[in-house]
DNA sequence: TAATTACGAGACTTTCAAGTTCCGGAACTA
DNA sequence: TAGTTCCGGAACTTGAAAGTCTCGTAATTA
């Protein structure tokens, strides 16, 4: 699962061939594969721009010093696009292979999350605040993009708090869903309605005066 | 500033004439007064279900049983009809005079919620939710509206809490500005982007396993 | 070299919604 | 009654963007 850490995400069928043989070489040139990540690249940089209803694929085809063409080689149409690049974002925001085990559960909560730089931090609400329509309108491609996005780091977060349980840090009857949901629900609405970063320090205000004393209790 | 209680917003002008004259009567039709309420109510009702991209004048016109024509002579744009009906859904606030007060936080906080997540509380967070572009491009506007929106909810909730405060049934402590903060982004969080309804069960649940104990730790 | 496939660029088609204009009819005023 | 303005409905114009197609060129393999 973890050998190829290339990205693996659009793969749309572009040679459909009869597939008789089966180990036949392709002809032809080959796709660049460093293309669909600086397709995604920018498209973010369009929507942190523009939001999703103002960006167009003429837009991100020349921002990627691309043709339209080659974005609809790769991609069945502009949400699918915007959910794989959604998701390629929040890839890089949760260190999923070096767990803490500091044997304090806040630490540990707070070491999993990226410092961001100030520039993608900056570029990640922007891209989150004008997604407005791309949800209402396209919704389970959204909901694809949303999963993608947040279930790696509740997965994490769900984990800690498990072991915060084993070592009787937590009550045992302690909700841990819910907190997982909460921490997703706060990070949304922070970006999405208030239209503000929702820093570390925030995060451990959350932390320290909710979350962990309701799950101590 | 109180003495009329109608709306007031629209006043495009229809009627150029040459002004020469101070108190001329207007010839012809009058203007429906109750159409310009007609009207925004159904952009409510349209951009809860569709958002404001998709959002179309002739839906609108369709749903208020009026034509296209009618809402430009008294609106100029879709954005303006849009600012208006904002504005519009903002005024009806809360009834801060008549909160319960059954020496029960919890219970007070359960005995608000109905009158606004029934429908209109609902409502107010799907319209909010679905305004994508039009908030990027007329931010200031939206600002104004979102405060207008949310903060007499948070109102309510937070004197409720402060009470409970005061009669010892909660920590000196506790950070309720905090606390509202995530009922409110619960609410936001629940309907727009899991898209379920926000039942007082869910609610019950939250204040129960999180919000209060956190509070009287 | 010949066949094959991806590439960038751009023309093209299609769809859809904003905004305009026109119409017959209704309400109002002088 | 005659003139005026609003009404709802619909046809119309215009513009923008998604998605398709074509073409000349570059890369790859047999």
């Amino acid at each position: 699962m973890s050998k190829n850490n290339k990205l693996e995400i659009s793969k749309k069928n572009t040679s459909v061939k009869k597939a008789t043989k089966k180990g036949a070489t392709v002809l032809g040139r080959k796709r660049d594969p460093n293309l669909d990540e600086t397709i995604m690249e920018s498209t973010l940089d369009i929507l942190a721009e523009k939001g999703f209803d103002s960006m167009t694929m003429d837009m991100v085809a020349a921002r990627a010093k691309s043709g339209k063409a080659t974005l609809y080689r790769r991609w069945p149409s502009k949400p699918e696009l915007v959910r794989d690049a959604l998701i390629f974002m929040s890839k890089s925001s949760v260190d999923i292979d070096h767990l803490p085990d500091s044997g304090n559960l806040k630490e540990d909560l707070l070491a999993v999350v990226k410092p961001y730089s100030s520039e993608h931090g900056h570029r990640k609400i922007r891209v989150l605040s004008g997604l407005g329509s791309f949800f209402t309108e396209h919704q389970k491609i959204a909901d694809e993009a949303m999963s993608g996005i947040f279930s790696p780091w509740t997965n994490v977060n769900r984990t800690l708090m498990q072991r915060a349980i084993s070592r009787g840090e937590l009550s045992k009857k302690a909700n841990i869903d819910l907190a997982c949901e909460i921490i997703e629900a706060m990070t949304a609405y922070k970006t999405n309605f208030r239209r503000t970063m929702f820093t570390k320090s925030d995060y451990g205000k959350i932390l320290e005066q909710i979350i962990l004393p309701a799950l101590k209790a």
